[in-house]
DNA sequence: TGTACATCAGTGAACGCGCGTTCACTGATGTAC
DNA sequence: TGTACATCAGTGAACGCGCGTTCACTGATGTAC
């Protein structure tokens, strides 16, 4: 096991990058599988000779997709980045761009409502996102750094997700407008600095 | 249209009921027609003499939970509530009462990926709960208050999602207690207020 | 070098199941005379 | 007061469709001799 030809594993390659797209754009029920097949060229049916089932590729494609996002997301930062982080994280080509970016707006209320069998792959992702983020917040901090990224990341996952959802309204802009400018106010709040008129 | 027996309309506000139920628990997908008017006392065939479809079913059913999370939620808070507030909604019991509570952990991502016919409902009962979370935030205020309100509803959003997401792992709880106090310290910030160190 | 056979990735139709919706029917209640 | 009929809320089986999964088959490639 684990012996795959060339060929197959770009079939494999290509099955996880498509269902990586589908994921984030429809989420875990509306990525469909004949879809996924579809999306890397290939049929239905040779689906189960690369995966045991729908429910091991949704945790394949999560674990990519969340590790793609930290690697766009954090690139290039280090302490003092969280401003940049907001930023890029609350625009509106992330919103806009819904087969990139991050997965959790599509697969976190499946997996709250609906979908348990993906509660470990999505915790230990998201662990992870908040471990990347809490390197890119400033030393000394009022709270433990670790809650101020775990906030932080609670605040652009939910103005991400409600942007999404409310997309052609009015409300989808002011929300990621309005979390960027909480999240640094919280950042510099955290960090101790009382210069709360900068601009 | 619109006269009613009252047979007829107990059994409507029974149907509303389970159907509140049911989408706050298990999602738009998940609130299955069946479901619902079993949980009403009812068989299933007998829902189109109340509904056009399920999509109205799930409007009506949205407004009314969200109606009844903002009377309890901001039941007797006028300005300066916010922190009672976050304490409310980012609680161990609101996470684990799934069928009562903050209808959007259930239906945001659905709304975000695969069912835009909820958006303008949606959109609507979030800017209610924008505009009453509004009224409890202090002034005078660095940011306009309506930013801070929705920046504060997408951190509340986020917190409860990710936590009933990852029930039963660490991070659930931490969750809640890290966007408590990053809520609260965000609301003092805005408030200008440059007391940090407070307990 | 050529022939027979094995291996292997992928195909596409079919299966089983669940869901929203429809519809002929039932049983209770009200009304005309 | 009793009988025939209309109305109405609800029943439960059936329909159509879509989805995850299975499986007999195909066509290409490699290997033995």
């Amino acid at each position: 096991m684990g012996v795959k030809t060339e060929q197959k594993q770009r079939s494999y390659e290509a099955i996880v990058a498509s269902a990586s797209r589908l994921l984030r754009e429809r989420g875990i029920g509306g990525a469909k599988v004949a879809d996924v097949m579809h999306g890397a060229g290939l049929t239905v049916g040779g689906f189960y000779a690369h995966f045991a089932s729908k429910e091991s590729l949704v945790d394949e494609a999560l674990r990519a997709t969340a590790r793609e996002m930290r690697e766009g997301l954090f690139a290039g930062l280090g302490e003092g980045g969280v401003e940049r982080v907001l930023r890029r994280y609350l625009s509106a080509v992330h919103r806009d761009e819904t087969t990139k970016g991050c997965p959790f707006p599509a697969v976190v209320g499946e997996v709250g409502t609906h979908a348990p069998e993906h509660r470990e792959v999505l915790a230990e992702q998201l662990e992870s996102m908040v471990s990347a983020l809490a390197e890119t917040v400033a030393r000394p901090s009022v709270i433990p750094v670790r809650h101020v990224a775990l906030g932080l990341v609670a605040l652009m996952f939910g103005g991400l997700s409600l942007a999404r959802a409310t997309r052609g309204t009015p409300l989808s802009d002011e929300m990621l407008r309005a979390c960027r400018a909480v999240g640094a106010l919280a950042a510099r709040a955290a960090e101790g600095t009382t210069d709360s008129t900068r601009k």
